[in-house]
DNA sequence: CGATCAGTTGAGAATGGTCAAATTCGGTGG
DNA sequence: CCACCGAATTTGACCATTCTCAACTGATCG
């Protein structure tokens, strides 16, 4: 256990969005944040999980993602450092997906009770969380079009741009790349893809001089063709600045 | 210009979410609804419009989309009566996704300042609308397993099982079928698939007994085949009456 | 030094797309 | 009531993207 402080990973995310007041912060400060490591693999919420609790990422890469009956699986999303993860999972009854570790995750635990709590107390909060709800929606919605009406080449770039975009943001990488973890049995699950199809369709964007993807390392060779290829327009990403003041 | 009742839509919608106070309904109560009407094909709200304010839908139909640089639409959500429609285009400063009106359509208009101005008096209502958004950022992930990984066939049946599913809580179906306005220009666009297709799918689930489009009328001739095929479960909807009380 | 996992490659098959034309249907005006 | 118009649906031929299956390579790890 451990105290946030005024920069813990949640004060930060929530600022993004609104500018909070010191009853804000002070409520924040409040709450407890128990930190949590994971491995590669493990299950951080599983679908159908009762009471499960809500995580930010401080260190490492998840995926949260659906089961069908017959096996297969769809990623919804990816999520590096600083992102909120579970939200959906406290609000309802049981978790309605499932997250898992992509590589060693630090993360600390945002318990439902402090979240309920905050919107008692501190009203600008709750405007902060929809507001962060709304952003991760928009983000699924942006995965939705990509899947349903782009061809295999141009889903993979825009799936690239985005994390670049979204890791950008956070420090860990730039307009040349970044590390990135991710299988291709990922990408392909994610892209709606066969693992196969996403190994024919990476050489073939290596080879048109847009981006390489090996040994874990993300190379935009040319982002503005890439990103005309992807139809990628970062609009959705863009945070602005607090809206409410 | 009518004043909202403790019976408008507004309050019914949170209600299932949330046990609201007098205080919560005395504060909806206050919200100016100012009712409007679209005709079929009119935009409620334009992508990348600034300002826009949140629906609730009274009558008709609705669709949100987003189009792609190549003239190609993803429709990601259709809404119908006592859908909340246009929340995240208040919360962003601009809005991300394009709104029409399938058919004619009966709404309230609900201001931005109406939903913060909530926030900051009855907490409660924060809470009703951050599920509210949640459970439809859930209904977009489970359009995104939808059309990442099922065949043409498998997403029809799902996409029409759900329409059912939600037209039947708001009381326009039943488990025979509903009543349906969508073109299947409208349906291709949902599912990522041609309109074409779209006319050779919808026989053959016919010729299989499963389900019958024609005439704007969906009639469900056995459903339970009907969602084994689809892998259709119900739980991401179920609403289970309110969560706090 | 097997074993396992990620990445590659190739052949053949299938799902779904495109293009183009015909047909039906619901109005609308005469 | 009928002729006509545009929109929605239907059909067929052909094509392309992507999938499945299967085998093989290369790296990593206990």
């Amino acid at each position: 256990m451990m105290l946030m402080t005024k920069d813990s990973p949640l004060t930060r995310k929530l600022s993004a969005f609104v500018t909070l007041s010191d009853v804000d912060l002070e409520t924040l400060a409040r709450f407890h944040g128990r930190r949590r490591t994971f491995l590669p693999g493990d299950e951080l919420i599983h679908e159908g999980q009762p009471n499960a609790s809500a995580l930010i990422l401080a260190e490492g890469w998840a995926l949260s993602y659906k089961m069908l009956p017959d096996g297969e699986r769809q990623i919804v999303d990816f999520q590096i450092p600083d992102d909120f993860l579970g939200l959906r999972s406290i609000l309802f009854r049981t978790a309605d997906h499932s997250i898992e570790a992509a590589t060693r995750i630090e993360a600390s635990e945002v318990l439902a009770s402090d979240i309920f709590d905050a919107f008692a107390h501190a009203p600008r909060l709750a405007t902060a969380v929809l507001w962060a709800a709304s952003r991760d929606e928009e983000m699924v919605v942006e995965h939705l079009v990509n899947i349903g009406r782009r061809t295999a080449a141009e889903r993979m770039a825009h799936l690239l741009l985005e994390l670049g975009a979204r890791l950008m943001l956070v420090g860990l990488g730039d307009k040349t790349g970044f590390a990135c973890p991710l299988t291709q049995y990922h990408l392909a699950d994610a892209l709606g893809l066969s693992a196969v199809h996403v190994n024919s369709v990476l050489p073939h964007l290596r080879d048109r001089g847009l981006v390489t993807l090996q040994k874990g390392q993300v190379t935009f060779d040319d982002m503005d063709r890439l990103r005309e290829l992807a139809g990628f327009n970062t609009a959705y990403l863009d945070q602005d600045g607090p809206l409410l003041r």
